[in-house]
DNA sequence: ATTTTATTCAACTTTTTGGTTGAATAAACG
DNA sequence: CGTTTATTCAACCAAAAAGTTGAATAAAAT
C-alpha cells in the first residue's frame, strides 16, 4: 500500500492538529520570533521546536528570513483560507445561513477591494 | 516523555487532516450512510473505513444509530465550530476585517435566536 | 437451526510523528 | 584565530496512524 499523496489541505489541517504548533502560530500573529525565542516558551528541546517549525513550513504557514546567525519567522496565514472554506462549506450552521454568508463575503470582499 | 493529552480541537483538526475522512463527512452532509455503503466508495477494506469512522467519532463528528444489523451514521458538524473560530481568529484577513465579522456574527446569531 | 450480512475486534506490519541526544555548520564576538 | 551562539542534521526511540487479514458477534433471512 503506497502512501496516499498528501495534499496542501491535509498538511494544513495536520499542522493545526498539534497544540504547540497552534501556539507558535498564535505568537507569530503578534510579532516575529527566532527558533530560540520560541523555544523558551515550551517544555521541550529547541530541536523539537525546530521540528514543529519545519512541519509548519511544510504547510507553508511560515515565512523564514535569515538575520545574522538567527532565522526569523513570521506567519503566513494564507494557507488557512482553504481550511476556512472547507469548514465553512461543511458546517451546517453556514449551510443554513448560506445566503447571509454569501452576501457578507461579497460585501467584505468588495469593501476590501475598494479600500486598497 | 508521557503523552501530551489531546484536546477536542486537536482531535477535530487531526480528523480533518485525512482526505478519506473529509470525503466521508462531505457525503454524510448530503445523506446518511452505513459503513458498507461508505466503504464502496474507497479503495480500501471496509475495516479500514470502519477505523476512519471511529476516528471521526473520537472527534465527535458523527452520530451513530443502530438500525437492524447496520449502523447508520450522520454528520454532527458542531465540533467544527471551535476549529472555525480558531482559524477565523488567526487568519489575518479576518483580523483586518474583524469589526465587520464581529457585527456580522452578532447579527447572524441574533437572527438565529429570534428565528427559533 | 443454519447461513448470510454488517460490523467490530484482534493481531500484525509499515510509516509517520513527536520527542530525545550528540555532532555539524555558520555567523558573530573576543 | 578560537569560542560562543543559533540552528539544522542524524541517529535513535516510543507511540500513534493507517493499512492489512482473520476471527468473533449480532441481527436477519432462509
Amino acid at each position: 500500500m503506497p502512501k496516499t499523496y498528501q495534499t496542501k489541505l491535509d498538511r494544513v489541517f495536520a499542522a493545526l492538529s498539534d497544540p504547540t504548533r497552534r501556539s507558535i502560530l498564535e505568537r507569530l500573529k503578534e510579532r516575529e520570533y527566532s527558533v530560540m525565542q520560541l523555544a523558551e516558551y515550551y517544555d521541550m528541546s529547541f530541536q523539537a521546536v525546530s521540528k514543529h517549525i519545519m512541519s509548519l513550513e511544510k504547510a507553508d504557514l511560515l515565512i523564514r528570513r535569515k538575520e545574522g546567525k538567527s532565522y526569523i519567522f513570521s506567519f503566513n496565514s494564507s494557507p488557512l483560507d482553504d481550511a476556512w472554506i472547507w469548514i465553512t462549506r461543511n458546517n451546517s450552521f453556514w449551510q443554513h445561513n448560506f445566503d447571509a454568508l454569501q452576501n457578507f463575503l461579497d460585501q467584505t470582499h468588495r469593501k476590501n477591494i475598494t479600500d486598497t
